[in-house]
DNA sequence: AAAAGAACCTTGCATAACAAGGTAGCTTGC
DNA sequence: GCAAGCTACCTTGTTATGCAAGGTTCTTTT
């Protein structure tokens, strides 16, 4: 059932992801897609999913965040590993900022005039 | 400049504003859309805007979210007054609660296992 | 051989933000 | 008496993302 909320939720989730991957590769120094993609998947409150995650991927990738390189592995196919450029790392920042800003708002609405608990 | 940050930052703003303007008229018994929307537009860190805000409470009355009423002003054209519906109250819980369980996620993914930075 | 899992990817759709418009009522200044 | 400016509402078209639902290939286990 598609009631209203669970579109809400989607919407809700937008940009958050892209957040999420950059700031994980960011605190991981090297990391690849499968590793990204069961870490956020298991994070509980998140909901990510697979199909999210590797388009996600893709565009950053394309936008010069984040670059890739093949490994082969031991057990199983070859991983893509990601790090962050320097224009990643900068849009991190930014992303921090920006993220901090907008809660604080949304916290200020919810209880006006009230300092922080 | 519309450089991909920018672009993100539309993104992460899908969601926000329907929960603040839940919370807002929860927080105000009742409360007409201009006056939202100079209450939200004015809120730093959130970059609402009137285009958003008309078009979002079209279709939170469309869903039963909240109800309407018209009302001529004083000083001015009339204003059409909100207010939450029982099944708004709800929604607005049921907000709370996964907004906050989507931030603990992404603190949690910012810093993992450590409480401060 | 079959099953299960690791690891990657694609297509198509639904949805909200918002820029950029518009309409109309009321008040103030000249 | 009329122009400007504010109040107050609304619409259209574009755009990007999340994600369900598929798929492929390689390896190990049963």
């Amino acid at each position: 059932m598609s009631d209203g909320f669970d579109n809400w939720t989607v919407q809700l989730r937008k940009g958050i992801l892209e957040f999420c991957v950059l700031s994980s590769i960011a605190g991981e120094e090297e990391s690849y897609g499968y590793e990204l993609v069961k870490k956020l998947v298991n994070a509980p409150g998140l909901d990510a999913s697979e199909g999210s995650i590797y388009p996600l991927l893709s565009r950053m990738r394309k936008q010069g965040l984040i670059q890739s390189r093949l490994e082969e592995s031991d057990a199983g196919p070859a991983r893509k590993y990601y790090r962050l450029t320097a224009a990643g790392k900068a849009r991190g920042l930014a992303m921090q900022s920006y993220y901090d800003g907008l809660t604080d708002a949304v916290q200020t609405l919810r209880s006006p005039s009230k300092p922080k608990k």
